[in-house]
DNA sequence: TAAAATCACTTAAGCGGTTAAGTTAATTTA
DNA sequence: TAAATTAACTTAACCGCTTAAGTGATTTTA
């Protein structure tokens, strides 16, 4: 079963390699006669011949390829979609660029490997990277001459595109919002806040908010593990132990705002009668607990496709960086009720 | 900013590139001294070399790529992962295939282009495709000369591994789970049946539970749509218009048994008091919801796992096919009762 | 009607690697 | 000590495709 290269399709037609490439690329500087034009497209159909990629971008210096990295929500868990969020994120990346005749070269974080040596190995044409990193992994892609969008990442760094949200502006407007419907202990429900990222960003929306009320923050109400639905299972537990202080919780995310409501339910304890909850990003999922979480939404699909877009542009010359902060806003569902 | 090649490194280290190529693949036939080898390494360390695999590809006939089709759930829409289960499997592939060295190329089925072309095109090493799609385009991947792993197609092609369970099986141990129970009146919720796949083999175990235990399939029984939390929602109150018939539903996919706990809830009737559920496919999601959702297991990560074990395992030889029909069984939990 | 331009191709070099088959100098063997 | 090995490389061809720079024949221009 030997490849069928172009070779095969010039002897077929009786020609040069080059006519054929000429032909399949339609150079319009090139003339190619139109009998010759038919004879070759006759053997193409003939021999079934599909282009080889791969020995195309040697030449043309374009793969049509977009590697996209997501992170490991739980270390050592083969689970990256642990939270949804990523699944919803990557569904529209994949789609945009496909739209665009491009494909996907996906990669979780590989520890034998940094995201450079993966992009300029595989030599894809731009990059997207999803989520926190450690630093040095990132800075690492300024080696590389391709374009590189981070989506999520609070790192300021001239070199790269950047796509998110106010993530301290949307912890704010969480916070608020339960402040505003009389909540004074409010639980914070998240992954860990120890390292620069949106997480981090909402916390301190989420001591914004108090501040701006003249609350003090509460070290006992920070409920601080990994961003997934048992810890926040596990949370409800630990609260009651603590004694069911709160009347509110912020969660950081749609995914451990659900499992606070299914660890308060399992406990006895309803929603939003006994703790109300605000979610964050409004995933798909939101709509599907009982009750429906009121959450702070993010339009997940519109960063997948600007994220595609910021490296198409790339590639047609836009050089100027792109720094796109994509608007949020709070959504009313049924998770929350004033005191 | 231009790539640097293997000539860059053999010009730094004063040798020829083939020396070069000899000392990074490390071929043992071939003798290079060592101090030679140290300025090699050192010229790479110094220049940042990362070996062009795209350029390798070309003369290894490796690509370390294996392609992953993913099923467009809901067609025009741009989110192939409207039901879960394709990111939970994605996610396991992606984890196994990286762990291997191979990189995943991500792509939703393309109307332009077969996937034998797309696969052609990349020369990827593998190709899994999961779910169903028009028999020509499967039939196509004939021509591929790579090893092709169907998840989840009830297509019988000697040519082509498979990965399955026994969807009928696990629609017969759903329906017969509430037939147990005293159900008479079971609702049957899916995706379309008339296409040869998985949601039709459970159709299939829905009617031999019936069978079995002589009750009379009723057309009326069957909400048939798509694979989808909204389409689930709407057929509560399609339930509730045609007068509440059903004691118990059997959905064919847990994104659906969800909708439907959703739907009913909104309508004020309760699970299971007023409508038993049973999902399939036991994604994280079915302990999110509440009631927590009993339903018909399946090994997702195994699932994903095998499919790139085939792969691998072809690539070292192993040619003869396999057929994987992993095992299945029903969880308990919370939405169904007895009558 | 000779020179210039155009047409319809082909030659050959190169993209970044790999590898079979040399080549030269140093060792070993007979 | 001449012949055969071996060590340590290099040359050159090739993988499949693109493209700048020909080339010869035909057509157009002056």
């Amino acid at each position: 079963m030997k490849h069928i290269s172009i070779k095969d399709v010039a002897k077929e037609a009786g020609v040069s390699t080059t006519t054929v490439s000429y032909v399949l690329n339609r150079k319009l500087s090139q003339t190619i006669s139109a009998e010759t034009t038919e004879r070759i497209l006759q053997a193409v159909r003939k021999l079934n011949y599909v282009p080889n990629l791969n020995a195309r971008s040697l030449t043309s210096q374009r793969t049509n390829l977009i590697g996209v990295v997501i992170p490991q929500t739980e270390p050592g868990k083969e689970f990256m979609f642990a939270n949804p969020f990523y699944g919803e994120l990557l569904s529209t990346i994949e789609y945009t660029a496909r739209r665009n005749g491009y494909h996907l070269l996906l990669s979780g974080p590989d520890p034998d490997q940094s995201y450079s040596q993966i992009a300029r190995n595989r030599s894809v044409d731009g990059i997207i990277i999803v989520g926190s990193y450690p630093n040095r992994s990132i800075t690492e892609l300024h080696q590389l001459s391709v374009p590189v969008v981070l989506v999520d990442t609070y790192i300021k760094d001239p070199l790269f595109h950047t796509i998110g949200i106010d993530d301290r502006e949307g912890g704010l407007l969480a916070t608020r919002y339960l402040i505003e419907r009389g909540h004074r202990e409010i639980a914070f429900v998240s992954g860990s806040v120890s390292e620069q990222g949106v997480t981090q960003k909402r916390f301190m929306g989420y001591m914004d908010a108090l501040n701006e009320a003249g609350l003090a923050l509460n070290e006992k109400r920070l409920y601080l593990g990994t961003v997934s639905f048992d810890f926040a299972q596990s949370v409800a537990e630990e609260m009651q132990q603590r004694g069911n202080q709160e009347t509110a919780a912020f969660a950081t995310a749609d995914i451990l705002g659900m499992g606070l409501i299914k660890g308060m339910r399992r406990l006895g304890r309803r929603i939003p009668e006994d703790l109300s909850i605000v979610g964050f990003d409004d995933l798909d999922l939101a709509c599907m607990s009982d009750p429906s979480l009121t959450t702070v939404h993010q339009d997940i699909a519109e960063k997948g496709r600007n994220a595609v877009q910021i490296i198409l542009d790339a590639m047609e010359g836009h050089t100027e960086k792109q720094e796109h902060i994509l608007p949020i806003r709070l959504v009313e569902r049924e998770s929350v009720r004033r005191i």
